[in-house]
DNA sequence: CTCCGGCGAG
DNA sequence: CTCGCTGGAG
């Protein structure tokens, strides 16, 4: 797909709305392997579950490699069953920091220290990492972030005709990378999020009182 | 492609 | 009660 310069500007346009319209908070405090963890509970689960079983995990066990490696897994399912999937879960969280804990010296920024095409492929090697959770880990841990690409991103992509129905997972990010700086990309990132949650949504999306509605060249979606 | 799953909105 | 939410692995 060719970009022109119009297209560029609506783009950005976008952006900026959404920005004025979605507060959104970049605290966090965490270790980035406190970021891999909770990442991998919010697979496939919506966030106030991922919240709570975090939070239960943490209650039970300092979330470090060390502690987790030896953790029992049973435990840890009980702590994670607000997620969902926790049979997969658990038995992916104690493998991976079973693997950082005794081939990284218990240090993820081993692997993020490296070049992030090398960092990316060391994440999508460990069980339990995919794509995206390879990618919130690079954009939330590094400045050299890629662009994740969750079902929001997705369906908001499509939506606005950014990219074409038919567009994979890597298309998807690349067209991302392209448009936003490195700096940005977090940002970016959380303000689609909330607008899919919010008013873009899967089902029932607010059209009606969307910011964007005048930039958006997609008819068939509002009831 | 299917399976894995708690949770809350409808 | 049903069902959509929402990624990775086999």
């Amino acid at each position: 797909m060719i970009w022109s310069h119009a297209d560029r500007l609506r783009f950005d346009r976008i952006i900026e709305t959404l920005e004025k319209n979605f507060s959104i908070e970049m605290g966090s405090s965490y270790t980035p392997f406190e970021v891999l963890i909770s990442t991998i509970l919010s697979q496939n689960t919506n966030r106030d579950n991922t919240t709570k079983a975090f939070e239960r995990l943490k209650e039970q066990f300092k979330i470090t490699p060390q502690e987790l490696a030896s953790a029992d897994l049973e435990e840890i399912k009980r702590c994670i069953k607000p997620a969902g999937l926790y049979n997969a879960k658990a038995r992916r969280i104690r493998k991976v920091a079973r693997i950082i804990w005794e081939q990284y010296d218990g240090d993820l920024s081993k692997i993020l220290n490296l070049p992030t095409s090398e960092a990316r492929n060391m994440l999508l090697s460990l069980p339990g990492v995919g794509r995206k959770t390879a990618d919130v880990v690079l954009s939330f841990c590094t400045n050299k972030g890629t662009f994740p690409v969750d079902t929001h991103i997705n369906r908001i992509a499509k939506r606005l005709r950014w990219v074409e129905e038919k567009a994979g997972y890597e298309e998807i990010r690349h067209f991302f990378e392209d448009m936003v700086s490195e700096k940005q990309r977090k940002k970016v990132h959380l303000v689609l999020i909330e607008f899919g949650r919010k008013v873009c949504r899967a089902k029932n999306p607010h059209c009606k009182t969307c910011p964007i509605r005048e930039d958006c060249q997609n008819e068939n979606i509002c009831q």
